[in-house]
DNA sequence: TCAATTGGTTTCTTAAAAGTAACTAGGTTT
DNA sequence: AAACCTAGTTACTTTTAAGAAACCAATTGA
């Protein structure tokens, strides 16, 4: 097991999640990861609740943390994909170790409490 | 790799997300990963700049998903122990790499834009 | 000429998370 | 008797995140 400090490394995680967090980055991560390009338009389409402000800045959060790449077309009307970099695809593992901790905590959650928590998320 | 499907599972991953999001809840973590059992009072010290609504509220949730454990002491004045469960330690491997990535991430992003972002955030 | 198209931006409002400060119980120490 | 200790709770305020809705630019097709 790696070294565990609390105090000053603490941050380090922080950069992880605010990657990561935010209602709508792991849906569009997901989204992006299965589907190597999608324009706006096709993210909104797959994720019909999310408003065109919301996708608009998690997008461009993820941009400036190299996770996701921005691609123009000059054209109009005009065209702009995204996808993920190759940088991004190291994001890949964790996210999906996150996802099946969480699918088995569910489960955990579920034997505990019983099945009282069942409100859908997305 | 797993099988990535964006739209229902992602519920999934906001469930680990959950436990761990909060701005106070990875160093409590990761105090209770390195100390076996802490006093309230020894996890205030550790962590000055929380509140004590914050610790408890913190403190409550992780109990609630079977991470930590709260041991009241019959005493006056009280004596609480909060350490991480059998379970809770399910987590540390995921927190872990998420610290080890965020690390490698912080040194990409300096590559990237320079060492313009060095506001601490713990 | 006029509506439709795409990928946004802007302003305003609402909801959720976090912070502040005062208060409590009840036994111990001064 | 008064002050102190721990582990909180409560009520209120501030800050941050998210949502709603209107607006925009340039070209195409009807």
């Amino acid at each position: 097991m790696a070294n565990l400090t609390a105090g000053e490394n603490c941050g380090e995680l922080q950069v992880a999640l605010d990657i990561i967090v935010g209602k709508w980055k792991p849906i569009i991560l997901f989204h992006l990861m299965e589907n190597e390009k999608l324009r706006f338009s096709e993210l909104q389409r797959a994720i019909p609740e999310i408003t065109k402000k919301m996708l608009t800045s998690q997008l461009r959060e993820l941009e400036y943390n190299d996770i996701v790449h921005r691609e123009v077309y000059q054209q109009v009307p005009p065209k702009v994909e995204y996808s993920m970099t190759e940088y991004g695809h190291g994001l890949t593992p964790l996210l999906v170790s996150m996802r099946s901790w969480g699918t088995e905590h569910l489960a955990h959650l579920e034997e505990l409490h019983g099945k009282d928590n069942e409100e859908p998320r997305c």
